[in-house]
DNA sequence: AACCTAAGTTACTAAAAAGTAGCATTTGTA
DNA sequence: TACAAATGCTACTTTTTAGTAACTTAGGTT
């Protein structure tokens, strides 16, 4: 067997775009569905639900769901998501810059 | 109006999987299309077409038609391209990572 | 008795993304 | 004569993704 490449590992993981920003939210703490819906701006219930059991599935989060009603049930971190840690604030670091640097000194429009 | 994030501002860039293996390949050296059609595993022509024009109008690479016959076109970091390349290293390093410590010491499958 | 809450699920539809095949170019070679 | 080379583009179809609306649960509040 041929050895994979560890880009396309990584992003086999986090193929889209929600996966990153909600990676970006549970990365300051446990957060709760509620809350992502508001903070991911854009999502639908669906597509958050869709992603938050897929990212549990491939270990990179953990669901703690506390038996009460209205249902609570938080999302937090695995070890395996914390080592993501670098990945988005290389993301974030670069995105700054961008903001400061490039977007609006150039004429193209974003 | 109100800030914008980072990590959504550099994801609105690299939106998809292509992209970030394209980026891949050209942070080694300028490539040309028909080296990064074999390179990028699965990517049609029309994919490929579309994700380098992308790039290139959002000033990500910058593109170098040589008028021969048959066509030849290289595909080369502009700064800002070369500027992701840590989001790519950080990638790798977690897919190397990954593939040597986490995927197959686990029993579920990748 | 009816409504509210949080966290979803389901079914249906609409939209976006991607695959496929065929075509074009133009010089050189078999 | 006809084919090959490299780099796409176009039109058409299929597949995938995502949006929308309705529904559920069960205890607490008006």
């Amino acid at each position: 067997m041929k050895k994979q490449c560890p880009v396309a590992t990584t992003m086999n993981l986090i193929d889209n775009k929600w996966k990153i920003l909600i990676l970006r939210d549970i990365l300051k703490g446990p957060k709760r569905f509620g809350f992502l819906k508001k903070s991911v701006v854009g999502i639908s219930s669906k597509m958050l639900s869709q992603n938050l059991h897929e990212m549990e599935r491939d270990g990179i989060l953990n669901r703690k769901v506390f038996p009460e009603v209205p249902p609570h049930v938080e999302y937090s971190l695995s070890p395996l998501g914390e080592s993501m840690r670098p990945i988005i604030r290389s993301m974030e670091k670069w995105g700054n810059n961008y903001l400061e640097n490039v977007k609006g000194k150039q004429q193209i429009k974003f």
